[in-house]
DNA sequence: CGTATGTTTGACGCGAATCAATTTTCGTGG
DNA sequence: CCACGAAAATTGATTCGCGTCAAACATACG
């Protein structure tokens, strides 16, 4: 059993701690980090701050996003536990990161990133992660210019059940709002979508609406354009 | 005076060549590389094929897209002079990338890349490519997901400025299916809206179409949102 | 149990896509 | 160098998907 912290800023430096976390990864420790816990919708840093770490995502989920001047958003990526970001080529955080739901990551400082990219395998892991990410950008600017709403919809539920490793049942870890900014659409045309995708019987939504029950996956396929 | 070979896949591995075109870009020579010149249109690697190269443009730009099953285009990226693009963290490219103009590009072998990483300069180099672009996608990300036309347009036009350093005049070197492609618009919304911002004295479309004589860049600035 | 927040549903309008027709530019051969 | 045809770009009329505005409903939390 465990007591999740919820105080603002709870901050470690526990080498102990360091090492489970990277266990429970599968990873070997490189380096060191800092854990850090974040309440939903808590702030790891905004476009603009200074880039003094990057960091390693080890429960929950935290959002990426940049804004318009008008508030416009746009949330670029979900991370998942294992995933890295916040890597920056210049002195600042080019997007802001929040939790999207209570979360926990590894905050490695990036003056360190010299050193540990002579940590081979360190090293191969943030380009690896780079990669990774570069990739699933492409994919998702493929989404965001050319797919229709409920295209959108059907990609994305077939992507959150890969990352969740959910047989087919996902549970949502974001809101409406949320997948509305990350796919380009209102949460109003999310929630049309989903109720199309559910009155032709590829998706069930029971109430509480955050479990989403894939009941075609073929047809959420097909969907994907 | 250069004479331009068109004949089709002109390989050389010239390493006077090659180092001419690394001191041309500013950069040390690393690694072997083999250039390729390209004809405007032509396939340097599709969707799919294995990832044996990857590659940095000396001249012209290169495109690199993704398709849907039924045709639908999205350019990712319109790559210049300098750039570096094709890194694959799997066996097989993700995207294809063909020539947007007569282009001459430097193919790095793939399985040289883990020496090359050893080259401290070059890592870092490579890094720094994967960051760029994926910090470019993030902003391209916000643009196809919150922009309207006209803000798309707007970015485009000041984007491209940078890029090609034209003071206040662009000699836009894709067609306007390209441009379309790469924000998310058909080519009739682009010319409308072409055409709105120079109703407005934005910006000046002289006949031939291709070049962009930007009046007022505040202007075109506010129009990005 | 009541209030706040998140989600769904409905009516309507608008921006961009589609369909269609010119117009202009560019490459090619006479 | 000019004429021709093909390709590219523009313009116009219309349609439609999605956004906006508004209200009802459900869920979660104190």
């Amino acid at each position: 059993m465990q007591i999740v912290m919820n105080a603002p800023a709870a901050r470690h430096f526990d080498a102990a701690v360091l090492s489970r976390a990277a266990v429970a990864q599968g990873r070997r420790p490189a380096g060191v980090g800092s854990v850090r816990t974040l309440d939903k919708d808590e702030e790891l840093f905004a476009e603009g701050d200074p880039a003094v770490s990057f960091y390693r995502v080890t429960q929950g989920v935290v959002r990426t996003s940049k804004l318009l001047s008008d508030g416009r958003r746009q949330i670029d990526a979900f991370h998942f536990p294992g995933d890295v970001f916040g890597v920056e080529a210049g002195a600042e955080h080019r997007f802001s990161a929040e939790a999207a739901s209570a979360a926990t990551v590894i905050a490695y400082r990036r003056r360190d990133l010299d050193d540990l990219l002579f940590d081979e395998t360190f090293s191969r892991e943030v380009l690896g992660a780079m990669m990774h990410a570069l990739e699933r950008a492409q994919r998702h600017m493929l989404l965001l210019g050319r797919k229709s709403a409920i295209e959108k919809i059907a990609t994305f539920l077939v992507d959150m059940a890969e990352r969740l490793a959910g047989a087919d049942a996902v549970e949502l870890p974001m809101s409406r709002l949320d997948i509305a900014d990350h796919l380009g659409l209102t949460i109003e045309t999310v929630s049309r979508s989903l109720t199309e995708l559910e009155r032709k019987g590829v998706i069930d939504v029971p109430a509480s609406r955050r479990t989403i029950v894939l009941r075609d996956k073929a047809a959420l396929a097909r969907l994907n354009g």
